[in-house]
RNA sequence: GGUCCCAUCGUCUAGUGGUUAGGACGCCGGCCUCUCACGCCGGUAACCCGGGUUCGAAUCCCGGUGGGAUCACCA
């Protein structure tokens, strides 16, 4: 049994978007999955529209969601020489020919079958002229005029196209440069690529790269055409539909593990479950259940699986993708023990990580930012005795711990008369300027005993 | 328009001839509770339509409708 081998080939004329992602993903899931080989070849033949910059995003969003590969990044323009062989060698066989017709002739052969209301295809008028090799022709592939080309598909199952369908189609420019097809065939042929998952719109492309494959004496490598990613309104993904690369999802604070989960999970099942670590996605993921029907991106579910990975996670896992967002908030902050403490009292509450570091702020404050609102319905003259109270009793603690802070608050609302609830809600404010934080006893306990006291004293002194 | 693909709650999906059609997100209640969350409990909501095949169809076949992809010297 070969190995398997899969590949993921971006055109690098902008970001990484999400579908992109997803099908890079199935990809890698399944040559990891398999124990077998994944390659990363860069599609830059378009030269016009292929930049560095789109290939340097590209790798660093691979990264960022810790899709490795095994061979590679190849670059489709550095493999000319590969093209042409293969190409000389369609020719020399007879597969391929040379055609001198200019691209006017064809756009008038094309009109004037559509007038016809026939297809608009090359009509192979150069077909059997035996030209060779000049300034100024294209390399067609003669393709069969009979009979079906029929794509057995993993995913989509088999797909039969009439090869009348289908014209000589140019595999090679009059700049000399290598078609789309041509390329895409050669390479994967010798890059040993034997497993292509790609998005199906590249269904009708088969045909003609499998003619290529048959005209080649190669075998054929098995093919699975996924469903493509759909906008809120059923169109495919696009700029309109809000953030579309990865590295946006990245500044907004979702975790690699989560943004992969749901991409998965998006077009491929595996029963009920739908949370997965990326051992259980490597360990599960099969082709068999890929979904043949495409799909919604729904920010609300990723959001919703974002925070059960960051649940999921330890705050020491969390800190380092933690502390880019707390610096996007003017706070440096190392990740330290006090860092993780932090997160830890975030961690149930927070749907992302930006969530996470707006709440953190106060932590990092000397002196938090006072919501005027909250101060003035709780942090009130009679008040202002409750909390200097605590102060007090919380300073002459010798262990501070949460069964300490327990007592101090006991006699707290024993002296002053008050339910829990009651103080709870000013001793709040007090500390973190809000009245939404996490629990009083963690908070503290992150906080510390002098910071808890001065951050009391102060606003209990305030007024 | 030609060719091709697709079709279960609003969304992602399970289902492979016999299920009260299950789960998740969202939404709505409730419980828990020091706020907000988490968590837990409950509810809402689907087999696109029409014909077949069959004792029996969400499941198989055909047609329709709807959505999508693609028709380059782009990839």
């Amino acid at each position: 049994m070969k190995p398997v081998v899969t590949r993921f080939p971006p055109s690098p004329t902008g970001f990484l978007h999400i579908g992109g992602a997803r099908t890079a993903l199935f990809n890698w899931l399944y040559a990891r999955k398999t124990r077998g080989k994944f390659v990363l070849r860069i599609e830059d033949t378009d030269v016009d529209r292929s930049t560095r910059e789109s290939v340097d995003a590209i790798l660093d969003a691979l990264a960022w969601l810790g899709i490795d590969w095994d061979d590679g990044p190849y670059f489709q323009t550095q493999r000319k020489e590969i093209h042409d062989r293969y190409i000389d060698k369609l020719v020399a066989s007879g597969h391929a020919y040379y055609c001198s017709c200019t691209p006017e002739e064809i756009d008038a052969m094309r009109e004037k079958a559509r007038a016809q209301g026939l297809k608009p295809m090359y009509n192979g008028k150069c077909r059997e002229r035996g030209l060779s090799k000049a300034p100024g022709t294209v390399v067609r592939l003669k393709t069969p005029d009979s009979g079906v080309t029929v794509v057995n598909d993993i995913v989509k199952g088999n797909t039969a196209f009439q090869n009348a369908e289908m014209d000589d189609f140019i595999i090679r420019r009059s700049d000399g440069s290598p078609m789309y097809n041509l390329a895409v065939v050669v390479d994967d042929l010798t890059m040993g690529i034997n497993t292509i998952i790609r998005g199906d719109d590249h269904l009708i492309n088969t045909p003609k790269q499998i003619l290529i494959y048959q005209a080649l004496g190669a075998d054929l490598p098995v093919f699975g055409h996924v469903p493509m990613v759909l906008g809120p309104d059923k169109a495919r993904l696009s700029k309109r539909h809000g953030a579309m690369s990865v590295s946006e999802y990245r500044d907004m604070g979702y975790l690699p593990d989560a943004v992969i989960n749901y991409l998965v999970r998006l077009g491929w099942s595996h029963g009920d479950q739908e949370f997965f670590t990326r051992r259980d996605l490597i360990e599960k993921f099969d082709l068999e259940h890929l979904g043949r029907s495409a799909g919604m991106f729904d920010l609300s579910k990723m959001t919703a699986l974002n925070a059960k990975h960051i649940q999921a996670k330890t705050p020491a896992e969390l800190g380092p993708l933690f502390l880019p967002h707390l610096q996007h908030l003017g706070i440096d902050a190392a990740d330290d023990g006090f860092t993780h403490q932090v997160i830890e009292t975030l961690q149930p509450r927070s749907k992302t990580l930006k969530d996470m570091a707006r709440a953190a702020r106060f932590y990092y404050m000397d002196e938090p930012e006072m919501d005027e609102k909250a101060a003035a319905k709780f942090l009130t003259p009679e008040m202002a005795d409750m909390l200097n109270q605590a102060a007090d009793d919380i300073e002459a603690l010798s262990d501070y711990t949460q069964p300490a802070l327990e007592s101090v608050f006991k006699k707290i609302m024993a002296d002053f008369n008050l339910g829990f609830g009651k103080i709870a809600q000013p001793l709040r404010v007090a500390i973190t300027g809000t009245t939404v934080s996490p629990g009083i006893f963690e908070m503290l306990l992150a906080l510390g005993k002098d910071n808890t006291v001065q951050r009391i004293r102060r606003t209990a002194g305030r007024r």
